[in-house]
DNA sequence: GAGCACTGC
C-alpha cells in the first residue's frame, strides 16, 4: 500500500501563499520512494505523475476543509488519480460513494475505463461512470463513479442532498458550461446542510481565483475548525504541476486586418523555416476554413518545391465521421499535417503530434438578447484563458511554438483574463424550470458563480409563466410544472409533448422532440446540394418539417435500420441512431409520468396542435403583398424568413410556427410547421386574443 | 437560395 496521510498522524507542512489567506503546501517527503515490494507498470506509471507528488497534501486538505480547489494544467493526472487516492483515503467506505464529473460524455467513459484498468477491477462494479442512455454502475459496489454534470443535476432531482457522496469532484471548472454553474452553486447550498460532504473543485490557474473567492464563505458566516468540530470551511488551494512541454509564444508586430490572410502567410512561414511538426490553426467557423483550407492548397501549388508537402485538413463539428478521422490519421513520411481548426480542437479533441499553433484571437460565441429572445452566434475575441489552452496544444509531445495573431500590447492590456461563463450568453428557460424543481424558489437571489443579468431571468421566468409551468407566485405547477421539468428536453418540447398526450399523437410527439434534440439528420454535403434537396424532396410534407421528419422516421424503420438507406437519402445515419436512443429515453420518461402512447395515424392535424401548444409564442404570419416571403413574428412583430433549408421555402404558408430562430443578415426560421391561428387562442387563451378573421394580437400582460 | 462554435439531460 502507497503512503498516505491519515488523521491523527503527523500532518503534512503546510505554507502560506503569499497572495494571500489560501493554503499551499509543497512537497516534503522525497515522493516516489519505493513502498512497494514490487510494482507493475500501471503503478509506476501512477506514482510517475505530477499529482502523485501533492497525494498526501490533497487527502489532507480534503479531510480538513470543505473545498479544495485543486489548480493544475493538463497532464498532471489528477482527474485519474485523485478519486483513487480518495478512495485508498477510506472515502468510500460504509457503502459512500465517491463522485468525479466531467462536462462531455466521452470524458467519463474514459476516464472511468483507465480508472478500472489501474484498479483492476471490471468497469461497472467498483468503479463506474453514468452518462445519458448509459449507466454503467452497480449500486451498492460502484465506489467511484464518473459522470457528466448534467447527469448529477438529474440525480439532484431524485435525492436533492446527494446523499450517498462523500467526496464530489467537480473537474474542468474553469470550463464554466451551464451545468458546471448550477452544480457549483448547488452544492455550496447542500455543504451547509451537509457539512461533512467535501467538494474538490479542479480549475485551470486563471480561473482558480474567482472559484475560491465564491466558495469563501461570507465573513459572518466564517468559522474556523478551532472551535466547531467539522472541516474548515475557507477553501483550500492545492497546485500540481502539468506535463506540458514548454510552448514558446510568438507575438505579430503590427495587429493584422484580415486574421485568415495572416493565418495563411504564417503556416507558409513556419513551413519554410521551422523544423518538421504539425501544425494547427484555429479559425472561427466552417467559412473561415473552407476559404483557408484552399488559400493554403493555393499558396502550397505556387510555391513549387512545397508542393505535396503539405496535407491541409479541415476540422469542425458538422464534419462527416470520415472527414474527421482524417485527422487522426498518422501523418505520411515527408509530409507536414495542418489542421485548420473550430474552438473543437480546443477543449473537445486532442490531437498528437501538434508542435506549432497558430491562433487567430477569435471564435464564434454565444450571446443571448433577452429583449428579442434570441441566441446569436457572433465571431469575438477570445480570453486569455483560451489563448493559453491554444498555446498548450502545441507542447504535448515535444516543445512547441505558438504564433498569436494579435500583438503583445493586445493580448497583456486588452484581453480579457476570463471569458463570459455560458450562463451569462443563453436563454435561461432549462436552466431555471431545473432550480425551480430543485426548490430553488428565489431564483434572483440565488448564489449563482456568475449571475446572469435580471432581464434574462425574467425573460425566462415569463416564458415559463405562458407555458404553465409556473404559476402566480412563481412555483411550479402540479402536475404539468413537476412533468415539464422531468423531461430531459427544452420546456417547449416538453410541453408539446404533454398536450400530444391529450390530441392523441405521443408516438408521433416523441419522434418530433427526437429529432429536434440532434443536431441535424441530413448529410451536409458540400458540393451536392442539389442531390440533397432532391432527396429531401421525397419525404418533404406540406404541413411543414415536423412532419416531414416523421415520413423519414417512418422510412428509416420500414428499411430495418438501414445505414445504406440512410446514405441513399442524404441521411445522417448516426443521427439517426441517436433519435433512436432518445426516443427511447423520452418514452421511458413520458411514460413514468403517465402519458399513454398512442398514434393518430396520419391525423396530421392534431400533431400540428400539439406543436403549436408549446410553440405559440414563436407564431408568424406572411405578410400580406409581400413577394419575398417575409413574416412578422406575432408576439414582437419583428421581420423574419423561412431558412431555405425549410421544406416550406418559397412555399410561405399564412401561418406558421417555427422551432428556433438563427440570425444572420436576416432572421430565419429553421424547422417551420403550419397553423391555423385560431388555434393560438384555443391553446393559449391567456397570451392571445382573437381579433376577427386572420387576425390575433397577444394579450398585453 | 443559405449556412450551423461546442457541450449536456
Amino acid at each position: 500500500m502507497a503512503k498516505f496521510w491519515k488523521p491523527g498522524t503527523e500532518k503534512p507542512r503546510l505554507v502560506e501563499d503569499e497572495d494571500g489567506g489560501v493554503l499551499f503546501f509543497y512537497s516534503t517527503s522525497s515522493s516516489s520512494s519505493s513502498s512497494f515490494g514490487y510494482a507493475n507498470n500501471l503503478q509506476q506509471q501512477r506514482q510517475r505523475l505530477p499529482v502523485f507528488k501533492r497525494r498526501d497534501a490533497i487527502l489532507f486538505l480534503v479531510e480538513n476543509h470543505a473545498t479544495t480547489i485543486v489548480v493544475g494544467e493538463t497532464g498532471s493526472g489528477k482527474t485519474t488519480q485523485i478519486p483513487q487516492y480518495l478512495n485508498e483515503g477510506g472515502w468510500a467506505e460504509s457503502g459512500h460513494v465517491i463522485g468525479c464529473t466531467q462536462p462531455r460524455r466521452l470524458a467519463v467513459q474514459s476516464v472511468a475505463s483507465r480508472v478500472a484498468e489501474e484498479m483492476g477491477v471490471k468497469l461497472g462494479e467498483e468503479v463506474g461512470y453514468v452518462i445519458r442512455f448509459e449507466d454503467v454502475t452497480t449500486p451498492g459496489v460502484t465506489r467511484i463513479k464518473f459522470l457528466t454534470d448534467g447527469v448529477l443535476l438529474r440525480e439532484m432531482m431524485d435525492d436533492p442532498l446527494l446523499s450517498k457522496y462523500s467526496v464530489i469532484m467537480i473537474d474542468e471548472a474553469h470550463e464554466r458550461s451551464i451545468s458546471t454553474d448550477i452544480v457549483l452553486g448547488l452544492l455550496k447550498k447542500i455543504q451547509r446542510r451537509r457539512p461533512e460532504l467535501r467538494l474538490i473543485i479542479s480549475s485551470a490557474t486563471i480561473e482558480a481565483k474567482s472559484i475560491a473567492s465564491f466558495f469563501r464563505a461570507s465573513k459572518k458566516h466564517r468559522g474556523g475548525a478551532t472551535k466547531e468540530l467539522g472541516p474548515k470551511t475557507e477553501p483550500a488551494i492545492v497546485s500540481v504541476e502539468g506535463r506540458g512541454f514548454t510552448v514558446e509564444i510568438n507575438y505579430i508586430q503590427e495587429p493584422v486586418a484580415d486574421y485568415l490572410r495572416a493565418a495563411v502567410s504564417t503556416v507558409m512561414l513556419i513551413h519554410k523555416q521551422q523544423t518538421v511538426g504539425d501544425i494547427l490553426v484555429f479559425l472561427t467557423g466552417q467559412d473561415d476554413i473552407d476559404a483557408g483550407v484552399q488559400l493554403l492548397n493555393e499558396e502550397a501549388q505556387s510555391s513549387g518545391k512545397s508542393n505535396g508537402e503539405l496535407l491541409v485538413l479541415p476540422l469542425y463539428s458538422g464534419l462527416s465521421r470520415a472527414e474527421q478521422d482524417l485527422v487522426f490519421s498518422p501523418t505520411p513520411r515527408g509530409k507536414r499535417k495542418i489542421i485548420i481548426s473550430t474552438n473543437i480542437a480546443e477543449t473537445s479533441l486532442t490531437l498528437e503530434g501538434i508542435v506549432y499553433v497558430v491562433d487567430s484571437g477569435f471564435s464564434k460565441q454565444r450571446f443571448y438578447d433577452p429583449l428579442s429572445d434570441i441566441e446569436n452566434l457572433v465571431v469575438a475575441p477570445i480570453s486569455k484563458a483560451s489563448a493559453r489552452q491554444r498555446a498548450g496544444r502545441a507542447g504535448r509531445v515535444r516543445p512547441g511554438k505558438c504564433f498569436r495573431l494579435y500583438t503583445e500590447e493586445y493580448y497583456v492590456n486588452e484581453m480579457s483574463a476570463e471569458g463570459i461563463p455560458e450562463m451569462q450568453r443563453s436563454n435561461l428557460v432549462s436552466c431555471i424550470i431545473q432550480l425551480k424543481a430543485l426548490g430553488i424558489d428565489n431564483i434572483l437571489g440565488f448564489g449563482w458563480p456568475s449571475s446572469p443579468s435580471p432581464e434574462a431571468m425574467i425573460r425566462a421566468l415569463e416564458v415559463l409563466y405562458s407555458l404553465g409551468v409556473l404559476d402566480d407566485d412563481a412555483k411550479l405547477t402540479s402536475p404539468t410544472g413537476f412533468q415539464v421539468a422531468e423531461i430531459p428536453l427544452d420546456p417547449m418540447l416538453s410541453k408539446a409533448l404533454l398536450a400530444s398526450n391529450e390530441l392523441g399523437c405521443s408516438e408521433e410527439m416523441l419522434t418530433i422532440s427526437a429529432v429536434l434534440s440532434v443536431q441535424s439528420i441530413w448529410i451536409s454535403v458540400r458540393g451536392a446540394q442539389k442531390q440533397l434537396d432532391e432527396a429531401k424532396l421525397r419525404f418533404a410534407a406540406a404541413e411543414g418539417d415536423h412532419v416531414t421528419f416523421l415520413n423519414v422516421y417512418k422510412g428509416f424503420l420500414e428499411s430495418g435500420k438501414s445505414s445504406k438507406w440512410c446514405h441513399k437519402n442524404f441521411i445522417n445515419y448516426h443521427a439517426m441512431k441517436k433519435v433512436l436512443e432518445t426516443r427511447e429515453q423520452l418514452k421511458k420518461t413520458a411514460q413514468r409520468l403517465g402519458i399513454v402512447l398512442k398514434s393518430c395515424d396520419r391525423d396530421i392535424q392534431v400533431i400540428r396542435k400539439a406543436i403549436t401548444a408549446g410553440f405559440f409564442a414563436n407564431a408568424c404570419h406572411l405578410e400580406p403583398y409581400s413577394h419575398e416571403g417575409k413574416y412578422k413574428t406575432v408576439r414582437t412583430s419583428q421581420d423574419v424568413y423561412i431558412h431555405p433549408s425549410s421544406v416550406l421555402f418559397r412555399v410561405n404558408p399564412k401561418w406558421v410556427v417555427y422551432h428556433s430562430l438563427v440570425s444572420t443578415d436576416r432572421r430565419y426560421m429553421r424547422n417551420v410547421v403550419t397553423i391555423d391561428p385560431t388555434w393560438l387562442v384555443e391553446v393559449a387563451p391567456h397570451y392571445y386574443q382573437y381579433q376577427g378573421p386572420g387576425s390575433i394580437a397577444t394579450l398585453t400582460r
